[in-house]
DNA sequence: AAAAATGTATGACAAATATCATATTTTGAT
DNA sequence: ATCAAAATATGATATTTGTCATACATTTTT
């Protein structure tokens, strides 16, 4: 059992405000999860019955549309939390997290997440705020899904990827996802995603290199959007 | 000045929670306006400086495209609170409040409600779990949009309509909205929610009366969504 | 009441996107 | 190392949706 203490992701989440009291409790009551990629934190509907701290690792929040497809809403990065959401509306999952490379995960029990929440102002506040920020980005999101071509999305979302992954030494985006899970993020078919894909890498906007994925000219790109 | 605690839509929102004291105090700093079916509360980019309550009227929330298209994202009932994400993250409005009818809203300033937030623990629960419905909403909304087709969504859209808002003597939906903003909630061009609104009247889904439109068989649109 | 402005409707067409088929490449299991 | 399965790629085609033009209806202004 590690100590919550020296954690140094915890500092970029909510969990920051906590004092040296509760990260005691906190790492006594704590689980540590590795999960592989490819397998779910949770599933949609699932009762969670805690949040869980990203260590490391990326994974995808998803939900499953009626025509059996796959809509990646969000991915959440290490320090970020899971099931906040949940927690306070005291319902199941809304979505899925999958990993999308190998994780390390600590689950913090509803019951003790609680009691900071109630106790510790400072920290309620900074999961209010998450959630806030959380919202105007759906909203954001849900008005390019509404009102940009797929190309454009295509384009703002490889942006994003690099904006907020990195790159490899190679210039490849760093997150590594299949064309069905880039379909999944920009909402369209897996086949239009990558037809869309060979078509800026003929037009040099991004270079394909196996499965990777580089992009050339980012004000390029940018402009497409 | 009227009386909040006699007010009935409070009993609807997060505000139910305050006490009478705090009902007298939200009663002497509170301000009410009312606002011209057209006219906005307030527009994206705005500094709110408080919530406004929602009294009576309908309101669409909405945000401008880069194409110049106005996507709304939300409508507002009587009993439901605006700018909440604003107050909490402290940003300017991330969408506009427009009014859809004659409405009677209330203004609360800011300092009065983070007093109410930071007091009573109910009230921010309250506020939060608001939040939170939001987030769910927003999310379900965006994979909505970016797997269903536009037809679909506006099959889902007008039962939602008639769900939400109820139907006149005559049967038709009694919110009235233009075809443009249908289009603007559907995500799609106006002549295109023309077009398929015609196409829904042939099939007798549906049946326009002038402006108004009026659902001919839930059941049968439930399928199409 | 007439004229102008706005909203609704429809046709014609172009562009974007989905679907189905099939080929090729890569990955994983044995 | 080989085979099967999965992922990627591309062509052909159908469908959906957007755009532009124009007509008609309704509302507002003068």
């Amino acid at each position: 059992m590690s100590k919550c203490e020296q954690c140094i992701v915890r500092q970029f989440s909510s969990l920051k405000a906590l004092n040296k009291d509760e990260l005691l409790r906190m790492a006594e009551c704590k689980t540590s999860y590795t999960i592989k990629k490819g397998e779910p934190i949770f599933e949609e509907g699932e009762v969670t019955n805690g949040i869980y701290c990203i260590k490391d690792g990326v994974c995808k929040l998803s939900k499953l549309s009626d025509n059996g497809k796959d809509q990646i809403v969000k991915l959440v990065k290490p320090g970020e939390l899971l099931g906040q959401r949940s927690m306070i509306s005291d319902e199941p999952a809304n979505l899925s997290a999958v990993a999308l490379e190998d994780m390390e995960v600590c689950f913090i029990p509803r019951s003790e997440v609680m009691q900071f929440f109630t106790q510790n102002n400072q920290f309620s506040m900074n999961v209010m705020k998450t959630i806030c920020e959380d919202l105007k980005g759906a909203d954001d999101h849900m008005v390019n899904m509404a009102q940009k071509t797929v190309r454009q999305r295509l384009a703002e979302t490889l942006i994003y990827l690099e904006d907020t992954f990195g790159k490899n030494d190679d210039g490849t985006l760093r997150i590594q996802l299949s064309r069905e899970e880039l379909a999944g993020m920009i909402g369209t078919a897996t086949e239009s995603c990558i037809r869309l894909l060979s078509e800026l890498n003929k037009s040099t906007y991004i270079e394909l290199i196996g499965k990777k994925i580089k992009l050339l000219d980012k004000n390029k790109l940018k402009r497409l959007t």
